[in-house]
Parts: structure tokens; sequence; C-alpha cells
RNA sequence: GCGCCCUUCGUCUAGCGGUCUAGGACGCCGCCCUUUCACGGCGGAAACACGGGUUCGAGUCCCGUAGGGCGUGCCA
């Protein structure tokens, strides 16, 4: 099968506003610059969109790099900052004036405000339209020796189409009626959102521009800007947004989480990583893939227009092919790293149980969080606690049956999954039981649960004197 | 209000005019495997929003309708 050729050219970003941590959504957004950047050999770069200075902290900022960094997706390059380079905007809205592709206007607000209620009431668009833009020249020179403040807008076309050329949406064309003269420049110098885009776009050599389609229109506005500062055109492709279980816009309750909340549920990064790649984009039939096959894989071509609900069930289904695929080093690594998160105190011998435990434990487990809780008979301490189920295979004749179980496994010829499996189906055998029978109260007695790995695993695990021990606590 | 975008099983999607009595995955149901739970295997129910065109032929192209999303700031 042949891939589309490579562009070592290409230049991607990342750019979010810091509200305190990485949204999911914007996590996907992340990927998927990620994933074309790495797929070309290109450049992959972040930039903090910290305009907006109340909102930006240096703790919020830390949030967006730790929720990159989780998810695997680095970038290249020192992140930059979009507040540092506000010199930089107010010289090209400079240029712009001096070039006649933007003006000053001295409309207050209260005049724009008016201007917009008037047009409602009439039925036409509320859309400002500056007497700036042909002031002559007496008027704007008196404004100006009277030092008032300003704004610059950019002076769009009035008439004709503004046309986007989406690598998602195809061709988006605009009436130039539709869209107002947007101001660049505030009246306290700082550049506005759209101009300080463009502008960082430009001067980081950005290509291609992978962002949620709630920018669509933003990109005619954008476009203009471009084209008013004769700069080319990066690819566009607007994808679409992801939205919660009902169809309606994700919120709080159903996944508009950072992703740290994944990470705390106990989701693993190749998993986040699959299951976002697959919202709105896919590879034929393909559900389950390495990093290694969504960088091969990766194109702009195969991205869906419509919106994706997301889909907690699925992730965990794939977060769990992910646990089982993995190899015991880089899962051990996850395990301990996910009780460090949750501020379990690990004692070397259990750590070590653990990490032995691993392979039976990781078939069983779709989270982290579920693969710790099955492995309780790991991180529990005697007495234990047993279950409601684990209590009902306590229940009726088990205590003594077990009792009677103790000195065979006593005997065992050794503490191996083997040997003490022989011991026990002998024994089930001689008492005319099916091996499930004795298997299951063995299993209760044992980690206080009606799941777990194999039984005899898990006497291994626990080690003779803590098996039988624990076997002691319910024959009494 | 105006503009733009979207619409295949419950969900994620394949499909780029005939190979579609629409394929895969998750979830669900049943069976098998089995010391539990999982895993795995087998099978099942389940979709082209609606209405018009175009065409020999439409899930695939065009136009409406309905529903949904986004935008419409001296926010980003």
């Amino acid at each position: 099968m042949s891939e589309p050729a490579r562009d070592p050219s290409v230049v991607t970003r990342f750019a979010p506003s810091p509200t305190g941590f990485l949204h999911i959504g914007g996590g996907r957004t992340a990927l998927f610059n990620w994933a074309f950047a790495r797929h070309h050999g290109g450049k992959f770069l972040l930039r903090i969109e910290d305009t907006d200075r109340a909102r930006s902290t240096p703790e919020a900022t830390a949030a967006i790099f730790e929720g990159l960094r989780w998810l695997g997706l680095d970038w290249d390059g020192d992140a930059v900052s979009q507040a540092e380079r506000h010199g930089r905007h107010a010289a090209v809205a400079g240029s712009m004036l001096a070039n006649g592709t933007a003006y000053k206007c001295w409309a207050t607000r209260e005049e724009i405000e008016a201007f917009r209620e008037k047009a409602k009431a009439e039925k036409r668009p509320p859309l400002f339209r500056s007497p700036w833009r042909d002031a002559d020249a007496a008027e704007i020179a008196a404004k100006e020796a009277a030092d008032e403040p300003y704004v610059i807008r950019l002076k769009a076309p009035r008439d004709g189409k503004v046309m986007v050329e989406d690598a998602v949406q195809g061709s988006v064309t605009w009436e130039a009626s539709q869209l107002d003269d947007l101001i660049l420049l505030r009246s306290d110098g700082t550049p506005v959102y759209m101009l300080a885009v463009v502008v960082d776009d430009h001067d980081m050599g950005v290509t291609h521009v992978i962002r949620g389609d709630d920018h669509l229109t933003n990109a005619a506005r954008q476009s203009l800007i471009y084209r008013a500062m004769d700069w080319p055109v990066p690819v566009f492709a607007h994808i679409p947004l992801i939205h919660g279980p009902d169809g309606a816009k994700l919120s709080k309750r159903h996944g508009a989480l950072g992703v740290e909340a994944y990470r705390e549920m106990g989701y693993v990064p190749e998993g986040m990583r699959n299951y976002l790649a697959r919202l709105g984009w896919s590879h034929g039939d393909d559900e389950f893939f390495s990093t290694e096959e969504l960088i091969d894989w990766f194109n702009l071509e195969s991205i869906g227009k419509g919106a994706a609900r997301f889909d907690f069930a699925k992730l965990a289904n794939i977060n769990g092919q992910h646990i089982r695929a993995m190899d015991d080093d880089r899962l051990a690594a996850l395990v301990l790293d996910y009780c460090a998160l949750r501020e379990l105190d690990l004692e070397a011998e259990h750590r070590d149980m653990l990490t032995e435990a691993l392979p039976g434990l990781k078939e069983r487990a779709k989270t982290l969080a579920e693969l710790l809780d099955i492995a309780h008979y790991i991180l529990a301490t005697r007495p234990l606690d047993p279950d409601e189920k684990a209590a009902k295979a306590l229940g009726g004749e088990a205590p003594e049956l077990l009792a009677r179980l103790t000195p065979h496994l006593r005997a065992a010829s050794a503490w191996k999954p083997g040997p003490l499996e022989d011991v026990v189906r002998t024994f089930a055998e001689d008492e005319g039981l099916k091996l499930g029978k004795v298997a299951q109260p063995l299993r209760a007695a044992l980690t206080a649960r009606a799941v777990s790995p194999g039984v005899f695993d898990v006497m291994v695990t626990l080690g003779r004197d803590e098996t039988l021990a624990r076997i002691a606590d319910v024959t009494g």
C-alpha cells in the first residue's frame, strides 16, 4: 500500500490558551497536529496563547505542559509565549496601516453598540461599519491632533467572496459582506487574538493549521490578514468538535475533563492516543493500533466532517487492549507512576509481588484503577475483609472444606503453580467435587474477592506462609 | 436573525455511482472454552434523517426540509 509522500517542511503547532488544564478536546487537537508533523518528519511547535493576561498564570501553562508530556506529545523547541510578542504584533498592525489595508477608528463603544442595535432592529447583520474607514483626511488629522484613543481595524473587502481552502471541510465561501472590519489592535495598543495568531503562525513558519472547526469562520478573517500582509496562507484543517454522549456540547459530567482526570482514572497514554485518534479519524477497519502505526498512517484526508461523541466504554476497551498488549516493564512503570499519583505508598515487598503478578492482572483490567483493585490481595493485609461475593463463597461447608485441604497444601512437593494445582485437583477428586468447588472458596479466602488471577498463581505470589495464614483465618 | 458546517447500526466508523441483500469495532444478547473474572472463539439483534431530482443504476452527485453544531466581542 502506498502512503502519501513525506514532507519534512511541514510545520504544525498547538496553540492552547492556558485555562488551568489541558482539555480533552485540546488534547486531541494536539495529537492530530503532532501525528501529522511526525508523519511527515516535520516540526510540531507549541505556543501558549496568553494574550489574556488575567487568565494566564505560570501554573496554567505548566498544566498544559504536563498534560502534553503525559500524553507523550513532544514538541520541538521552546514553547512560544504569545504575550511576549505583542511588540511584533503591533508592528504588523503598523505595517498594515502603512500599506492601506488597515485604518484607525475612533468610534466609541457606545457608537458601536448603537449601530448594532439598529442593525438588528432592521434585520440586517449586526456588523459594525465604521465611518472612519472612509473619513477624510481633515477629520482624521483632527482626531490625531486631539490625541484621542483609537483602535486599528482591518480594511476588509466589502464586495465579492472570501474563500478558504480547507483540507477537511473542502472549499468554504463567505460573502465579503458577512465579514466585518475586525479590530487588530485595541485602543490600549494590545493586539487582538485574530492578529496575534496570524502573525505568530507566519513568524513561526507554520504550514498547516489543524484546529477545532469552531475556528472555521476565523479562518476567513485570518486569510484576509495574510493577504493584507502578502503572506502565504497556511493549509487549514478544521477538525470537528467532540460532543458528549447526548450529542450536545461536551460538559464536565461526560468527559470534558482535563487529560489529567483521565490519568487519574487509570487510562494509559497509549490507550488515550489510540482512542482520541479514532475520534474523527480512521484508517480503514483498524481500531487498535500502536503510536508508531498512528504516525505512519495519519493523514488529513481521512478526517471525518461530523462531530464525534465521547464514549467511555470504548475508551475503556481500547485502554484495556493496550494494557494487555503492553510489555511488563512498561506496565510496571505505569503502575508505579499511578500509585504515586494516587499517593499509595507501596512497600518494597508489595511492589515486587505486584510486578510479579502483572501478567495475571493485566488480562483483567481495563484501567490501572481496576488493575489495582484486582491486586487487592497483594496490597491488603490480614485479616482480609471479604466483599459480598467472596463472603458468599466462604459460607456453608467452605471453612471445613478448606480445613481438610490445608494439610495437603502443607505437604505440597513445591510451592509452584503446577504442583499446587495437582494437590488441589487430587483433593477435589477425593472429595468427589469439581475443581471449581474447591478453587472458588480458596480464592475467596486468599483474595477476599470473587475475581482474581488464577488461584495457583495467587498462592505463589502470596507465598506459602501467607497463603496458609489466610486460609487459617477463615477456617478458624 | 444572519452566515458557515454537519447527518450510515445506541456509539466510533468503512463506503469516494454498480463488487451494499451496507463491512469493522465498542456496547448488548446467546453459545463454546474455563478454577473465578477476564481473554479468546462462534453466532445474533442493530443504520444509509426525510422528500424531490440527475442517472440504465444513488448510502455515494444536485436541490429542498428537518434536526444538530459552530460563528456572529476592544474573548481566545
